[in-house]
DNA sequence: TAGATTGTTAATCGATTAACAATC
DNA sequence: TAGATTGTTAATCGATTAACAATC
């Protein structure tokens, strides 16, 4: 069911194609072929239909795929076919607009709380929600048992946020500090890093 | 002095070394080997100098990297040693993160000008600055002449403020609403999707 | 000098693409 | 049936790794 075979860029591209589906229910769209799909993603519909291919047969030679099908076979790849939940640590700018952003809910992920070192901003209330204090990490999530964890603090403060979310419980973080992380094999920890983003793109861009 | 046979991950690992070597700088550091930089990085000493190589040869045998001059060529290669001017499209909860994101100024990148197309938000202020018309974002271009736009809109109106961003001149777009953008081949167009990133490290992390 | 480390080559590994028989 | 489209195989392409002579 989760092969180890399968290629990260399958993965990433498997998410794209959720996106996709998504769409399509929305608009009404029943079935669609991988070429379909691959004019909406950008993605080569043989490309397409090799990804699905690591996860079995989905779809109907002539046809195409049920969109309804499909959504629910990837979801359950994924992992997305149930809720999750997430703490966040850093009630900065950034951490913010995570709060506020109305993608993760969308997708299934429930930010349960806010933590913050800066006795400025505990106890105060932000989009909505209550900073507790990260010394109370660990202690919280006994209650709150959250699976993930994001930080959304400064980079010097990362590597520590990440020491204290494993020793939380948290089994994936998502570092949003251009910091690299070290974490236990146990754990997964993915970086988005916004300022490397525009670095990159200002290289493409060229002189 | 840009191969295009330069592989892309090559490139987004540069912008890894970069902020390694602002670290260094920072902390002092003046030589660093490719394994220093691999042990602060993750990266593979092999693969550092594998990287560099395509650029030229920046180190010395015996000894390493001298930390300032390579930070010097490798600003250079990406295009950073000069500063950058960035319109953002979309004052809601991101955009005003990414208004007051440090990050971006401290790489050289300056958002010069905010537009939203929302009346309620127009002429009013947000993180210092004024929210302007979407409607005079071309007009307005010809005065601020930035090199990129950043979209942080919802994905429904992305494409149609990728077209006017392009209309406007900027020569980079990075779209942080979750869709695809179809832009001519004189622009880059480069996707940050937290709503993907996390659906991926969930995949990652397992049942 | 001896030890450290680079730059580069060749070998390996992995991902993408092209093409088509099978199927609806 | 004829046309469309899948799933898969083999071929191609590209990136990473291992290894080492050259050099400080």
């Amino acid at each position: 069911m989760t092969p180890l075979e399968v290629p990260a860029p399958t993965i990433a591209r498997l998410a794209l194609y959720l996106r996709c589906l998504r769409a399509c229910r929305r608009e009404g769209v029943r079935t669609i072929s991988s070429a379909g799909i691959g004019a909406r993603t950008g993605i080569s519909s043989g490309q397409i239909r090799k990804d699905l291919s690591y996860f079995g047969e989905f779809g109907r030679p002539g046809i195409g795929y049920a969109v309804d099908a499909l959504l629910e076979h990837l979801s359950a790849i994924m992992g997305l076919n149930r809720p999750h939940t997430v703490v966040l640590v850093g009630a900065g700018n950034l951490g913010r607009a995570l709060l506020g952003y109305p993608g993760f809910e969308e997708s299934g992920f429930r930010i349960a709380a806010v933590f913050d070192n800066d006795p400025a901003k505990i106890g105060r209330s932000t989009v909505g929600r209550k900073i507790l204090d990260m010394a109370t990490l660990a202690e919280a999530n006994k209650e709150i048992g959250a699976e993930f964890g994001m930080i959304a603090t400064p980079a010097s403060a990362a590597q520590e946020v990440a020491d204290a979310l494993v020793e939380a419980g948290v089994r994936g973080i998502l570092n949003f500090a251009p910091a690299h992380l070290t974490v236990p094999e146990t754990v997964t920890a993915r970086n988005v890093d916004l300022t490397r983003e525009i670095e990159v793109l200002c290289y493409f861009v060229g002189p």
